[in-house]
RNA sequence: UCCCCUUUAGCUCAGUUGGUUAGAGCAUCUGACUGUUAAUCAGAGGGUCGUUGGUUCAAGUCCAACAGGGGGAGCCA
Protein backbone atom coordinates (compact mmCIF):
# COMPACT_ATOMS: atom_id res chain seq x y z
CA UNK A 1 0.00 0.00 0.00
CA UNK A 2 1.49 2.97 -0.89
CA UNK A 3 2.20 5.75 1.97
CA UNK A 4 1.55 9.71 1.72
CA UNK A 5 -0.85 9.37 -0.68
CA UNK A 6 -3.59 11.66 1.15
CA UNK A 7 -5.71 11.45 -2.03
CA UNK A 8 -6.42 7.81 -1.35
CA UNK A 9 -7.32 7.89 2.25
CA UNK A 10 -11.12 6.81 3.54
CA UNK A 11 -10.86 9.48 6.30
CA UNK A 12 -9.95 12.85 5.19
CA UNK A 13 -12.30 14.00 7.89
CA UNK A 14 -11.93 17.13 10.12
CA UNK A 15 -12.25 16.83 13.73
CA UNK A 16 -15.38 18.75 15.22
CA UNK A 17 -13.42 20.58 17.60
CA UNK A 18 -10.98 21.54 15.31
CA UNK A 19 -13.49 22.77 12.71
CA UNK A 20 -15.48 24.85 15.44
CA UNK A 21 -12.14 26.71 16.40
CA UNK A 22 -12.06 27.98 12.90
CA UNK A 23 -13.87 30.68 11.26
CA UNK A 24 -16.79 29.86 8.55
CA UNK A 25 -15.46 31.09 4.89
CA UNK A 26 -17.45 28.57 2.80
CA UNK A 27 -14.59 26.40 2.88
CA UNK A 28 -15.24 22.58 1.80
CA UNK A 29 -14.88 19.88 4.68
CA UNK A 30 -15.86 15.94 5.22
CA UNK A 31 -17.12 15.76 8.52
CA UNK A 32 -17.46 12.16 10.33
CA UNK A 33 -19.53 11.45 13.53
CA UNK A 34 -22.95 10.49 15.28
CA UNK A 35 -26.58 11.87 15.12
CA UNK A 36 -26.99 13.76 18.27
CA UNK A 37 -30.23 15.24 16.95
CA UNK A 38 -32.56 15.37 14.04
CA UNK A 39 -34.74 18.25 13.81
CA UNK A 40 -37.25 20.10 11.53
CA UNK A 41 -36.18 17.26 8.89
CA UNK A 42 -33.33 19.70 8.36
CA UNK A 43 -30.94 20.29 11.30
CA UNK A 44 -28.44 17.59 12.06
CA UNK A 45 -26.71 17.90 15.66
CA UNK A 46 -23.56 15.78 14.76
CA UNK A 47 -20.94 14.65 17.06
CA UNK A 48 -17.66 12.83 16.99
CA UNK A 49 -16.37 12.60 19.88
CA UNK A 50 -14.11 15.25 19.45
CA UNK A 51 -15.54 17.74 21.92
CA UNK A 52 -19.31 17.90 23.46
CA UNK A 53 -19.87 20.61 21.08
CA UNK A 54 -22.39 19.38 17.78
CA UNK A 55 -21.85 20.73 14.59
CA UNK A 56 -24.73 21.50 13.17
CA UNK A 57 -25.65 20.38 9.37
CA UNK A 58 -27.98 21.92 7.58
CA UNK A 59 -29.51 19.96 4.49
CA UNK A 60 -31.68 21.86 2.58
CA UNK A 61 -35.19 21.17 2.00
CA UNK A 62 -35.85 19.17 -0.88
CA UNK A 63 -32.37 17.68 -1.75
CA UNK A 64 -32.17 14.55 -0.13
CA UNK A 65 -34.32 11.85 -0.83
CA UNK A 66 -37.26 10.95 2.01
CA UNK A 67 -35.60 7.41 2.63
CA UNK A 68 -32.42 8.82 3.26
CA UNK A 69 -33.71 11.57 5.55
CA UNK A 70 -35.74 8.60 7.29
CA UNK A 71 -32.07 7.36 8.53
CA UNK A 72 -31.20 10.25 9.90
CA UNK A 73 -32.12 8.73 13.43
CA UNK A 74 -30.04 9.27 16.86
CA UNK A 75 -26.90 7.92 17.08
CA UNK A 76 -26.75 7.00 13.33
CA UNK A 77 -23.20 7.34 11.52
CA UNK A 78 -22.71 9.70 8.83
CA UNK A 79 -20.30 11.24 6.23
CA UNK A 80 -21.50 14.33 5.40
CA UNK A 81 -19.36 16.69 2.76
CA UNK A 82 -20.12 20.38 2.53
CA UNK A 83 -19.39 24.15 2.83
CA UNK A 84 -19.18 26.09 6.14
CA UNK A 85 -21.30 28.88 6.19
CA UNK A 86 -22.03 31.43 9.30
CA UNK A 87 -24.56 30.12 10.83
CA UNK A 88 -28.22 31.96 10.31
CA UNK A 89 -29.60 30.29 13.66
CA UNK A 90 -28.70 31.89 17.40
CA UNK A 91 -26.88 28.62 18.67
CA UNK A 92 -24.15 28.42 16.72
CA UNK A 93 -21.47 30.15 14.73
CA UNK A 94 -21.31 28.10 11.47
CA UNK A 95 -23.64 25.46 9.73
CA UNK A 96 -22.52 22.98 7.43
CA UNK A 97 -24.40 23.27 4.61
CA UNK A 98 -24.17 19.52 3.28
CA UNK A 99 -23.87 18.81 -0.26
CA UNK A 100 -23.32 15.40 0.42
CA UNK A 101 -24.69 13.10 2.82
CA UNK A 102 -23.92 9.24 3.29
CA UNK A 103 -25.09 7.30 5.89
CA UNK A 104 -22.00 4.80 7.50
CA UNK A 105 -24.39 2.73 9.97
CA UNK A 106 -28.15 2.55 10.73
CA UNK A 107 -28.88 2.88 14.40
CA UNK A 108 -32.90 1.36 14.65
CA UNK A 109 -34.34 4.26 16.91
CA UNK A 110 -36.69 1.60 18.64
CA UNK A 111 -34.16 0.21 20.07
CA UNK A 112 -31.16 2.60 20.63
CA UNK A 113 -31.71 3.50 24.37
CA UNK A 114 -30.12 6.58 24.33
CA UNK A 115 -32.28 9.84 24.05
CA UNK A 116 -32.16 13.35 23.70
CA UNK A 117 -33.20 13.68 27.32
CA UNK A 118 -31.04 13.29 30.61
CA UNK A 119 -30.94 10.31 31.70
CA UNK A 120 -29.70 8.80 35.40
CA UNK A 121 -26.35 8.00 36.19
CA UNK A 122 -27.67 4.82 37.48
CA UNK A 123 -29.49 4.06 34.13
CA UNK A 124 -26.10 4.93 32.33
CA UNK A 125 -24.24 2.52 34.20
CA UNK A 126 -26.53 -0.02 32.76
CA UNK A 127 -25.86 0.65 29.48
CA UNK A 128 -22.15 1.36 30.14
CA UNK A 129 -20.85 0.32 26.82
CA UNK A 130 -23.07 3.30 25.60
CA UNK A 131 -22.38 6.01 27.66
CA UNK A 132 -19.48 7.45 26.28
CA UNK A 133 -21.43 8.79 23.69
CA UNK A 134 -23.23 11.46 26.26
CA UNK A 135 -22.18 14.23 27.07
CA UNK A 136 -21.41 14.02 30.88
CA UNK A 137 -19.12 10.74 30.01
CA UNK A 138 -17.71 12.35 26.95
CA UNK A 139 -16.26 14.74 29.17
CA UNK A 140 -15.64 12.37 31.79
CA UNK A 141 -13.50 10.31 29.72
CA UNK A 142 -11.62 13.09 27.70
CA UNK A 143 -10.41 14.52 31.48
CA UNK A 144 -9.30 11.36 32.44
CA UNK A 145 -7.42 10.79 29.51
CA UNK A 146 -5.48 14.40 29.84
CA UNK A 147 -5.09 13.59 34.07
CA UNK A 148 -3.47 10.37 32.27
CA UNK A 149 -1.50 11.66 29.98
CA UNK A 150 -0.16 14.50 32.41
CA UNK A 151 0.95 12.40 35.20
CA UNK A 152 3.56 10.69 32.29
CA UNK A 153 4.64 14.08 31.70
CA UNK A 154 5.27 15.61 34.77
CA UNK A 155 7.14 12.64 35.79
CA UNK A 156 9.10 12.44 32.82
CA UNK A 157 10.12 15.92 33.20
CA UNK A 158 11.27 15.22 36.43
CA UNK A 159 13.44 12.28 35.12
CA UNK A 160 11.74 9.43 37.17
CA UNK A 161 11.39 5.75 35.27
CA UNK A 162 8.05 4.78 34.27
CA UNK A 163 8.22 1.38 35.83
CA UNK A 164 6.16 -1.38 35.22
CA UNK A 165 5.58 -3.79 38.18
CA UNK A 166 3.91 -6.92 37.61
CA UNK A 167 0.30 -7.70 37.55
CA UNK A 168 0.77 -11.46 38.56
CA UNK A 169 2.53 -11.48 41.78
CA UNK A 170 3.73 -14.41 44.43
CA UNK A 171 3.96 -12.13 47.39
CA UNK A 172 0.80 -12.37 49.95
CA UNK A 173 2.95 -10.85 52.28
CA UNK A 174 1.73 -7.28 52.78
CA UNK A 175 -1.12 -8.24 54.42
CA UNK A 176 -3.07 -5.95 52.10
CA UNK A 177 -6.79 -7.03 52.14
CA UNK A 178 -8.07 -9.88 49.52
CA UNK A 179 -6.16 -10.91 46.98
CA UNK A 180 -7.82 -12.33 43.70
CA UNK A 181 -5.86 -16.02 43.08
CA UNK A 182 -4.20 -16.76 39.58
CA UNK A 183 -4.45 -20.71 39.10
CA UNK A 184 -4.52 -22.70 36.09
CA UNK A 185 -5.77 -25.70 38.35
CA UNK A 186 -9.28 -27.03 38.13
CA UNK A 187 -11.63 -25.65 40.16
CA UNK A 188 -14.01 -28.75 40.58
CA UNK A 189 -12.30 -30.12 43.64
CA UNK A 190 -9.79 -32.23 41.33
CA UNK A 191 -6.76 -30.06 41.81
CA UNK A 192 -4.01 -31.91 43.46
CA UNK A 193 -3.47 -31.89 47.08
CA UNK A 194 -1.38 -32.48 49.40
CA UNK A 195 -0.83 -34.75 52.26
CA UNK A 196 -2.64 -32.53 54.79
CA UNK A 197 -5.34 -31.72 52.20
CA UNK A 198 -4.39 -28.49 51.02
CA UNK A 199 -4.10 -27.95 47.82
CA UNK A 200 -0.60 -28.16 45.96
CA UNK A 201 0.18 -25.05 44.32
CA UNK A 202 3.76 -26.50 43.36
CA UNK A 203 1.58 -28.20 40.44
CA UNK A 204 0.32 -24.80 39.61
CA UNK A 205 1.00 -22.82 36.12
CA UNK A 206 3.90 -20.90 38.18
CA UNK A 207 4.64 -23.26 40.63
CA UNK A 208 3.45 -21.92 43.64
CA UNK A 209 0.74 -19.50 44.78
CA UNK A 210 -0.16 -16.29 42.79
CA UNK A 211 -2.56 -13.19 43.11
CA UNK A 212 -2.93 -9.78 41.04
CA UNK A 213 -1.21 -7.42 42.45
CA UNK A 214 -2.53 -5.35 44.89
CA UNK A 215 0.12 -2.54 44.91
CA UNK A 216 3.61 -2.38 42.79
CA UNK A 217 5.23 -0.11 46.13
CA UNK A 218 7.79 -3.15 47.07
CA UNK A 219 8.66 -3.70 43.51
CA UNK A 220 8.69 -0.16 42.53
CA UNK A 221 11.35 0.20 46.11
CA UNK A 222 13.68 -1.75 44.46
CA UNK A 223 13.45 0.37 41.15
CA UNK A 224 14.08 3.12 42.97
CA UNK A 225 17.15 1.96 44.72
CA UNK A 226 18.49 1.49 41.01
CA UNK A 227 16.78 4.39 39.46
CA UNK A 228 16.68 6.47 41.42
CA UNK A 229 13.38 7.85 41.20
CA UNK A 230 10.61 5.96 39.50
CA UNK A 231 6.49 5.65 38.97
CA UNK A 232 4.52 3.13 38.35
CA UNK A 233 0.89 3.59 37.01
CA UNK A 234 -0.85 0.59 36.28
CA UNK A 235 -4.11 -1.86 37.00
CA UNK A 236 -4.75 -2.78 41.06
CA UNK A 237 -6.90 -5.49 42.01
CA UNK A 238 -8.75 -5.79 45.92
CA UNK A 239 -10.55 -8.98 46.70
CA UNK A 240 -12.41 -6.63 49.25
CA UNK A 241 -16.56 -6.67 49.38
CA UNK A 242 -16.58 -3.43 49.88
CA UNK A 243 -19.52 -1.26 48.33
CA UNK A 244 -18.94 2.25 48.23
CA UNK A 245 -19.14 5.17 45.78
CA UNK A 246 -15.28 5.33 46.50
CA UNK A 247 -14.19 1.81 46.09
CA UNK A 248 -13.10 -0.54 42.99
CA UNK A 249 -11.61 -4.16 42.91
CA UNK A 250 -9.93 -2.87 39.55
CA UNK A 251 -8.93 0.77 39.79
CA UNK A 252 -5.47 2.46 38.68
CA UNK A 253 -2.68 3.49 40.64
CA UNK A 254 0.14 5.86 40.45
CA UNK A 255 2.86 4.84 42.86
CA UNK A 256 6.32 6.81 42.69
CA UNK A 257 9.41 5.85 44.96
CA UNK A 258 12.24 7.89 45.09
CA UNK A 259 15.62 7.57 47.03
CA UNK A 260 17.25 10.10 48.34
CA UNK A 261 13.93 12.12 49.65
CA UNK A 262 12.53 12.06 53.55
CA UNK A 263 8.93 12.51 54.49
CA UNK A 264 8.62 16.59 53.58
CA UNK A 265 10.43 15.98 50.29
CA UNK A 266 7.53 13.36 50.06
CA UNK A 267 4.77 15.70 50.86
CA UNK A 268 6.50 18.52 48.67
CA UNK A 269 6.40 16.04 45.53
CA UNK A 270 2.87 14.81 46.26
CA UNK A 271 1.42 18.31 46.25
CA UNK A 272 3.04 19.86 43.46
CA UNK A 273 1.83 16.82 41.25
CA UNK A 274 -1.36 17.16 41.97
CA UNK A 275 -1.54 20.64 41.25
CA UNK A 276 0.12 20.12 37.90
CA UNK A 277 -1.81 17.48 36.78
CA UNK A 278 -4.92 19.76 37.50
CA UNK A 279 -3.65 22.72 35.89
CA UNK A 280 -3.46 20.32 32.89
CA UNK A 281 -6.45 19.44 32.77
CA UNK A 282 -7.87 23.01 33.13
CA UNK A 283 -5.51 24.45 30.42
CA UNK A 284 -6.29 21.58 28.32
CA UNK A 285 -10.26 20.41 29.15
CA UNK A 286 -11.57 23.80 29.51
CA UNK A 287 -15.16 23.27 28.22
CA UNK A 288 -15.17 19.94 29.37
CA UNK A 289 -14.53 20.81 33.25
CA UNK A 290 -17.00 24.42 32.72
CA UNK A 291 -19.38 21.32 31.09
CA UNK A 292 -18.77 19.57 33.99
CA UNK A 293 -19.35 22.00 36.73
CA UNK A 294 -22.71 23.03 35.38
CA UNK A 295 -23.80 19.08 35.47
CA UNK A 296 -22.62 19.60 39.21
CA UNK A 297 -24.22 22.87 40.04
CA UNK A 298 -27.40 21.46 38.65
CA UNK A 299 -27.27 17.75 40.41
CA UNK A 300 -26.30 19.77 43.60
CA UNK A 301 -29.79 22.19 43.17
CA UNK A 302 -31.66 18.66 44.30
CA UNK A 303 -29.61 18.34 47.72
CA UNK A 304 -30.79 20.08 51.08
CA UNK A 305 -28.48 23.01 51.45
CA UNK A 306 -26.21 21.57 53.86
CA UNK A 307 -25.48 18.89 51.60
CA UNK A 308 -24.15 21.38 48.59
CA UNK A 309 -20.42 22.02 47.89
CA UNK A 310 -19.27 25.44 49.51
CA UNK A 311 -17.60 26.21 45.77
CA UNK A 312 -18.43 25.14 42.52
CA UNK A 313 -16.14 22.81 40.32
CA UNK A 314 -13.94 25.11 38.50
CA UNK A 315 -13.80 27.23 41.28
CA UNK A 316 -12.98 24.51 44.08
CA UNK A 317 -10.09 22.81 41.02
CA UNK A 318 -8.75 26.57 40.76
CA UNK A 319 -8.52 26.94 44.42
CA UNK A 320 -6.54 23.89 44.95
CA UNK A 321 -3.92 25.11 42.28
CA UNK A 322 -3.33 28.60 44.39
CA UNK A 323 -3.40 27.40 48.60
CA UNK A 324 -1.39 24.95 49.98
CA UNK A 325 -2.62 22.12 51.28
CA UNK A 326 -3.02 22.35 55.78
CA UNK A 327 -0.15 20.25 56.89
CA UNK A 328 -0.28 18.94 60.44
CA UNK A 329 0.84 16.04 62.44
CA UNK A 330 -1.58 13.15 63.49
CA UNK A 331 -1.37 14.25 67.07
CA UNK A 332 -2.39 18.32 66.31
CA UNK A 333 -5.44 16.60 64.31
CA UNK A 334 -6.24 14.58 67.25
CA UNK A 335 -6.24 17.88 69.33
CA UNK A 336 -8.37 19.79 66.98
CA UNK A 337 -10.96 17.16 66.80
CA UNK A 338 -10.93 16.61 70.68
CA UNK A 339 -11.37 20.16 71.03
CA UNK A 340 -14.09 20.44 67.99
CA UNK A 341 -17.51 21.93 69.60
CA UNK A 342 -18.58 18.81 67.23
CA UNK A 343 -16.92 16.95 69.44
CA UNK A 344 -17.77 18.49 72.46
CA UNK A 345 -21.45 18.15 71.61
CA UNK A 346 -21.01 14.27 71.39
CA UNK A 347 -22.00 14.51 67.56
CA UNK A 348 -19.35 12.01 65.92
CA UNK A 349 -20.47 8.77 65.81
CA UNK A 350 -17.11 7.05 67.14
CA UNK A 351 -16.22 9.72 69.97
CA UNK A 352 -12.71 10.90 69.55
CA UNK A 353 -10.96 8.79 72.79
CA UNK A 354 -7.41 10.05 71.96
CA UNK A 355 -4.18 9.42 70.52
CA UNK A 356 -3.66 6.33 68.98
CA UNK A 357 -6.97 6.16 67.17
CA UNK A 358 -7.86 5.29 64.21
CA UNK A 359 -9.84 8.15 62.13
CA UNK A 360 -13.08 7.81 60.33
CA UNK A 361 -13.73 9.47 57.96
CA UNK A 362 -16.60 10.88 59.59
CA UNK A 363 -13.26 12.85 61.08
CA UNK A 364 -11.07 13.22 58.24
CA UNK A 365 -14.31 14.88 56.72
CA UNK A 366 -14.69 17.52 59.58
CA UNK A 367 -11.04 18.36 59.24
CA UNK A 368 -10.78 19.06 55.51
CA UNK A 369 -14.70 19.75 54.90
CA UNK A 370 -15.27 22.10 58.01
CA UNK A 371 -12.06 23.05 59.67
CA UNK A 372 -9.91 23.43 57.07
CA UNK A 373 -11.89 24.05 54.57
CA UNK A 374 -9.01 22.76 51.69
CA UNK A 375 -7.00 19.77 51.44
CA UNK A 376 -5.08 18.17 54.29
CA UNK A 377 -2.18 16.26 54.32
CA UNK A 378 -1.56 14.34 58.03
CA UNK A 379 1.32 12.99 58.89
CA UNK A 380 3.50 11.20 61.65
CA UNK A 381 0.59 8.30 62.04
CA UNK A 382 1.48 6.15 65.37
CA UNK A 383 2.72 3.01 64.67
CA UNK A 384 0.46 0.71 65.44
CA UNK A 385 -2.25 2.10 62.94
CA UNK A 386 0.23 2.23 59.97
CA UNK A 387 2.22 -0.43 57.39
CA UNK A 388 5.35 -2.19 58.65
CA UNK A 389 7.39 -0.62 56.04
CA UNK A 390 7.16 2.93 57.23
CA UNK A 391 9.88 4.46 58.54
CA UNK A 392 9.68 4.54 62.60
CA UNK A 393 10.47 8.04 64.13
CA UNK A 394 13.65 8.77 66.08
CA UNK A 395 12.60 10.36 69.60
CA UNK A 396 9.07 9.93 70.02
CA UNK A 397 7.77 10.17 73.65
CA UNK A 398 7.30 6.75 75.54
CA UNK A 399 4.41 4.83 74.21
CA UNK A 400 3.80 7.29 71.22
CA UNK A 401 5.60 5.81 68.50
CA UNK A 402 5.06 7.28 65.06
CA UNK A 403 6.01 6.40 61.87
CA UNK A 404 7.07 9.02 58.59
CA UNK A 405 3.72 8.11 57.04
CA UNK A 406 1.39 10.97 55.68
CA UNK A 407 -2.13 11.01 53.99
CA UNK A 408 -3.53 13.45 51.89
CA UNK A 409 -7.14 13.87 52.11
CA UNK A 410 -9.10 15.97 49.62
CA UNK A 411 -12.77 16.87 49.90
CA UNK A 412 -15.42 15.67 49.41
CA UNK A 413 -12.95 12.19 48.89
CA UNK A 414 -11.30 11.53 51.71
CA UNK A 415 -7.88 9.59 51.27
CA UNK A 416 -6.61 10.30 47.57
CA UNK A 417 -3.09 9.64 48.80
CA UNK A 418 -1.08 7.88 50.96
CA UNK A 419 2.38 7.48 51.54
CA UNK A 420 5.28 7.58 53.60
CA UNK A 421 9.34 7.53 54.17
CA UNK A 422 10.45 4.02 54.22
CA UNK A 423 11.92 2.25 57.11
CA UNK A 424 15.68 1.77 55.66
CA UNK A 425 17.55 0.65 58.67
CA UNK A 426 17.74 -3.62 57.86
CA UNK A 427 17.56 -4.13 61.45
CA UNK A 428 14.11 -1.95 62.39
CA UNK A 429 12.38 -3.35 59.67
CA UNK A 430 13.13 -6.63 60.44
CA UNK A 431 12.19 -6.20 64.30
CA UNK A 432 8.34 -4.54 62.99
CA UNK A 433 8.16 -7.44 60.36
CA UNK A 434 8.70 -9.98 63.24
CA UNK A 435 6.51 -8.38 65.31
CA UNK A 436 3.19 -8.12 63.30
CA UNK A 437 4.12 -11.45 61.92
CA UNK A 438 5.19 -10.51 58.01
CA UNK A 439 7.24 -13.66 57.18
CA UNK A 440 10.89 -12.10 56.74
CA UNK A 441 12.15 -14.81 54.26
CA UNK A 442 9.70 -14.31 51.53
CA UNK A 443 10.55 -10.89 51.53
CA UNK A 444 14.07 -11.75 50.96
CA UNK A 445 14.27 -9.63 47.77
CA UNK A 446 12.44 -6.90 49.09
CA UNK A 447 15.16 -6.68 52.15
CA UNK A 448 17.82 -6.82 49.35
CA UNK A 449 17.30 -3.30 48.72
CA UNK A 450 18.18 -2.61 52.85
CA UNK A 451 21.32 -5.27 52.93
CA UNK A 452 23.09 -3.69 49.77
CA UNK A 453 23.56 0.34 49.88
CA UNK A 454 20.35 0.85 51.54
CA UNK A 455 19.25 5.04 51.48
CA UNK A 456 16.60 7.03 52.90
CA UNK A 457 13.71 6.58 50.49
CA UNK A 458 9.64 7.60 50.48
CA UNK A 459 6.62 7.29 48.34
CA UNK A 460 3.08 7.28 47.98
CA UNK A 461 0.14 5.70 46.54
CA UNK A 462 -2.48 7.97 44.66
CA UNK A 463 -6.04 5.81 43.53
CA UNK A 464 -6.08 7.23 39.82
CA UNK A 465 -9.96 7.28 40.05
CA UNK A 466 -10.23 8.95 43.10
CA UNK A 467 -8.38 11.77 41.14
CA UNK A 468 -10.46 11.60 38.38
CA UNK A 469 -13.24 11.91 41.24
CA UNK A 470 -11.75 15.25 42.55
CA UNK A 471 -11.60 16.76 39.58
CA UNK A 472 -14.76 15.97 37.27
CA UNK A 473 -16.39 16.12 40.77
CA UNK A 474 -18.37 12.97 39.94
CA UNK A 475 -19.74 11.56 42.81
CA UNK A 476 -19.82 7.88 42.02
CA UNK A 477 -16.22 6.19 41.10
CA UNK A 478 -18.30 3.90 39.07
CA UNK A 479 -19.02 6.91 36.73
CA UNK A 480 -15.18 7.86 36.22
CA UNK A 481 -13.43 4.43 34.99
CA UNK A 482 -14.66 2.79 31.73
CA UNK A 483 -16.05 -0.58 32.78
CA UNK A 484 -16.31 -0.72 36.65
CA UNK A 485 -15.43 -4.09 38.28
CA UNK A 486 -17.18 -4.37 42.39
CA UNK A 487 -18.61 -7.02 44.07
CA UNK A 488 -21.16 -8.79 42.35
CA UNK A 489 -21.11 -6.52 39.15
CA UNK A 490 -18.74 -7.24 35.87
CA UNK A 491 -20.71 -6.76 33.03
CA UNK A 492 -19.06 -5.32 29.90
C1' U B 1 -19.90 -7.84 55.55
C1' C B 2 -23.48 -4.54 58.39
C1' C B 3 -27.44 -0.58 58.51
C1' C B 4 -31.06 2.42 55.78
C1' C B 5 -33.75 3.59 51.26
C1' U B 6 -35.60 1.89 46.63
C1' U B 7 -37.80 -1.33 42.36
C1' U B 8 -44.79 0.81 38.36
C1' A B 9 -44.27 1.78 30.07
C1' G B 10 -37.81 2.31 26.51
C1' C B 11 -36.44 6.67 30.23
C1' U B 12 -37.93 9.97 34.55
C1' C B 13 -41.79 9.60 37.79
C1' A B 14 -47.35 10.00 39.93
C1' G B 15 -50.67 6.29 41.86
C1' U B 16 -54.98 8.68 48.28
C1' U B 17 -57.08 5.04 54.49
C1' G B 18 -56.10 -1.86 50.36
C1' G B 19 -61.64 -1.20 46.36
C1' U B 20 -64.08 -1.14 39.26
C1' U B 21 -60.64 -0.68 33.09
C1' A B 22 -52.90 1.54 36.45
C1' G B 23 -51.69 7.53 34.74
C1' A B 24 -48.29 11.82 33.06
C1' G B 25 -44.00 13.93 30.61
C1' C B 26 -40.18 12.53 27.43
C1' A B 27 -38.83 8.73 23.78
C1' U B 28 -40.95 5.60 19.66
C1' C B 29 -44.47 5.19 15.38
C1' U B 30 -48.02 7.91 11.84
C1' G B 31 -49.33 12.64 9.90
C1' A B 32 -48.76 18.14 9.61
C1' C B 33 -45.34 22.22 9.58
C1' U B 34 -40.52 23.96 7.94
C1' G B 35 -34.21 28.32 10.05
C1' U B 36 -34.77 24.54 14.04
C1' U B 37 -31.82 24.68 19.10
C1' A B 38 -33.88 18.58 24.22
C1' A B 39 -38.13 22.21 17.53
C1' U B 40 -43.51 22.57 17.55
C1' C B 41 -48.71 20.68 16.73
C1' A B 42 -52.26 16.40 16.19
C1' G B 43 -53.02 11.21 16.73
C1' A B 44 -51.51 6.04 17.90
C1' G B 45 -49.05 1.92 20.03
C1' G B 46 -46.59 0.55 24.50
C1' G B 47 -47.38 -2.33 31.52
C1' U B 48 -47.40 -10.26 34.27
C1' C B 49 -46.60 -3.00 38.85
C1' G B 50 -38.55 -6.88 40.29
C1' U B 51 -39.45 -12.44 41.71
C1' U B 52 -41.68 -15.99 44.95
C1' G B 53 -44.75 -16.85 48.93
C1' G B 54 -48.28 -14.96 52.58
C1' U B 55 -52.51 -11.87 54.92
C1' U B 56 -57.44 -10.41 52.88
C1' C B 57 -63.95 -10.89 50.07
C1' A B 58 -60.26 -7.81 47.41
C1' A B 59 -53.00 -6.30 46.89
C1' G B 60 -49.28 -1.78 42.49
C1' U B 61 -50.69 -0.52 47.76
C1' C B 62 -49.87 -4.58 53.86
C1' C B 63 -46.13 -8.67 55.59
C1' A B 64 -41.79 -12.08 54.62
C1' A B 65 -37.81 -14.03 51.81
C1' C B 66 -34.83 -13.54 47.59
C1' A B 67 -32.79 -10.58 43.53
C1' G B 68 -31.34 -5.80 41.21
C1' G B 69 -30.20 -0.57 42.14
C1' G B 70 -28.82 3.56 45.42
C1' G B 71 -26.83 5.85 50.00
C1' G B 72 -24.00 5.30 54.51
C1' A B 73 -20.33 2.36 57.66
C1' G B 74 -15.99 -0.72 57.87
C1' C B 75 -11.46 -1.78 54.79
C1' C B 76 -8.54 1.31 51.88
C1' A B 77 -6.38 4.22 47.04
Amino acid sequence: MPLGKNDDMFNKRIKIRELLATEPAGQEVTVMGWVRTFRNNQFIALNDGSTNNNLQVVLELGKFPEETLKRITTSASLKITGTIVPSLGKGQKMDLNAATLEVLGDSDAEKYPLQPKKHSLEFLREIAHLRFRTNTFGSVFRVRHSLAFAIHQFFNEKGFVYMHTPIITASDAEGAGEMFRVTTLPIDGTAPKNEDGSINFKEDFFGRSTNLTVSGQLEGELGATAFGEIYTFGPTFRAENSNTTRHLAEFWMIEPEMAFYDLEDNMNLAEEFIRYIIKYAMEHNREDLEFLSQRLAEEEKALPQDKRSEMGLIEKLEFVLNNNFERLTYTDAIEILRESNHNKKKKFQYPVTGWGMDLQSEHERFLVEKHFKKPVILYNYPAAIKAFYMRQNDGCAPGQQTVAAMDILAPGIGEIVGGSQREERQENLENRMKEIGIPVEELWWYLDTRRFGTVPHAGFGLGFERMVQFVTGMTNIRDVIAFPRTPGSAEF
